[in-house]
RNA sequence: GGUCCCAUCGUCUAGUGGCCCAGGACGCCGGCCUCUCACGCCGGAAACGCGGGUUCGAUUCCCGCUGGGACCA
């Protein structure tokens, strides 16, 4: 059965880059039928926090990237490293290196100097007799001829020379073990066997594929996914704008618009752009991951945005609106009418808060008038004509779309006077923009009141400029 | 500096020797639709880094160069 993990630090959000990283793992084992396992790689004390671990699990339940086993904690099984250590250093494949860091230091400038490798000099390998209360750091004994090759899944062949690889260390004097040994270990102990990860670590790959060697163990698969970088082709940063999941959230992303721009930025289907969660995992091979690094494209992810907030069910998707419609001050909203009221709001907002910020018309009690439009259409030639839309609403059966537009036109005939003119009126009358959705529609799903009111607050504001 | 990876429109990509004077998508430009803004629809500009091979024929295979990136120091 194919086992797959997402080994993120806890350092910070998840973001951009991780997440991709984490949804090929995940759509990678879903496709086969395996287990996708959450590890948090929390050996770096100083920079580790449970914050971050809140975050990064809080984004992955967004994106609904499910895990089937963990999440483990590296800090949680230091004993297991240090026995692996020791298992390595009895087996012969491991030595006790008693090189001070200045020592090491010296050498390794000294060895630049030359023109020389800075790579330790193995000085230790075979030491006869060893000091007995020395600190000491354990190193790997690396082979000194021979090739270490893979079949990067993505990639293809890559080889090393051993000799270019030095006697690594794997455990500091102080009894932790180092990032190659801690990830060989827990991926063996948790039995992954295929290791899909960013192509930042291919130069770490021989390193732990002769740990897997000297432990007797089977090699698992590997797949290094190119990074994502940003505008300018460095790799993304903070300086590249919003990289983390959370922001995107916020910022009134959908997860579907998130995930389906992450799959398709380094994997591909032919010519589909639009991929729903099923369709997804029944097509995606770690064949048609592309080689080359891509840059990050926030156009093309608002695209994507605006292409899910369009074609959402309205029902679907008040829960994730809300909380924009709250943090804009509005309380109380009723899941229905909101549901009822969105559908020309979905046809032109590109984020959430776009949206909720285009509602706020339906749920403040008083609204203010953009000056320019109230200039341009809130005129006393109109005040005649606005006296006569407010009578017609009075009749409760006036709010039917179809009977609005044609009441609306007979006007524009009768009175000689274009319906743009009369439209933008009653707009700027009850969203107090020039801007908004039909204006018919706004009628029909407003409140009839409201409508009333907001249209008699348009009349006093005419007549008290002509005085 | 060493090791390794990569290279098709501005960006994401399709393309695995002839179907390609290179297809799709985002963005951009123009038009249509229209009560505003959008949506939508139609059309347009826009790419195989360079040089050698291999081949009857290279975007596609090989080599070199150049350029970009990652890791280590």
């Amino acid at each position: 059965m194919v086992r797959t993990r997402f080994a993120p630090s806890p350092s910070g959000y998840l973001h951009i880059g991780g997440a991709r990283t984490a949804l090929f793992n995940w759509l990678f084992a879903r496709h086969e039928g395996g287990k996708f396992i959450l590890r948090i790689e929390d050996t770096d004390v100083a920079r580790s926090t449970q914050a971050s671990v809140d975050a990064i699990l809080d984004s992955l339940r967004w994106l609904g990237l499910d895990w089937d086993e963990g999440p483990y904690y590296q800090s949680q099984r230091k004993e297991i490293y240090v026995d692996y250590a020791n298992r390595l250093l009895s087996s012969d494949h491991a030595y006790r290196c008693f090189c001070t860091p200045e020592e090491l230091g010296e050498r390794r400038q000294q060895a630049q100097k030359e023109g020389k490798q800075p790579k330790y000099d193995g000085r230790c390998r075979n030491l006869k007799v060893q000091p007995s209360h020395k600190p000491f750091v354990i190193r790997f004994k690396t082979p000194l001829y021979g090739t270490t090759t893979f079949n990067d899944l993505v990639k293809g062949q890559i080889q090393y020379n051993n000799s270019e690889l030095d006697d690594f260390i794997i455990m500091r004097s102080d009894s932790t073990v180092t990032y190659n040994l801690a990830v060989v270990v827990d991926d063996i102990t948790m039995s992954i066997n295929h290791i899909i990860r960013s192509d930042d670590h291919i130069n770490n790959t021989p390193r732990q594929m002769l740990i897997y060697q000297a432990l007797g163990e089977n090699l698992p698969s590997f797949a290094h996914v190119p990074l994502i970088m940003g505008h300018d082709k460095s790799r993304m940063s903070k300086r590249h704008g919003a990289t983390s999941i959370s922001a995107y959230r916020e910022m009134g992303y959908l997860p579907q618009a998130m995930v389906n721009y992450l799959v398709r930025l380094g994997w591909s289907f032919g010519d589909q752009e639009i991929f729903s969660c099923e369709d997804l995992i029944r097509k995606f091979t770690l064949k048609n991951v592309g080689k080359s690094a891509g840059i990050f494209n926030p156009e093309k992810l608002l695209w994507l945005n605006s292409h899910y907030i369009k074609t959402t069910p309205s029902n679907l998707l008040v829960d994730s609106l809300i909380p924009f419609l709250k943090e804009n001050g509005h309380q109380n909203i009723d899941r229905d009418y909101l549901s009822h009221i969105i559908p020309p709001f979905q046809e032109r907002s590109k984020t959430l808060k776009d949206m909720a910020d285009g509602l706020y018309f339906y749920f403040q009690d008083k609204i203010s008038y953009d000056p320019k439009g109230a200039k341009k259409f809130l005129t006393p030639r109109i005040l005649p004509i606005l006296d006569q839309i407010t009578e017609q609403f009075k009749k409760p059966d006036a709010y039917n779309r179809q009977k609005i537009e044609a009441f609306f036109r007979e006007l524009s005939s009768s009175e000689s006077i274009s319906l743009a003119k009369i439209a933008q009126a009653v707009r700027v009358s009850l969203t107090g923009a020039t801007v908004s959705p039909g204006i018919f529609e706004i009628i029909e799903t407003m409140d009839n009141d409201l409508v009333i009111q907001r249209l008699d607050e348009a009349r006093c504001y005419i007549k008290n400029l002509s005085v």
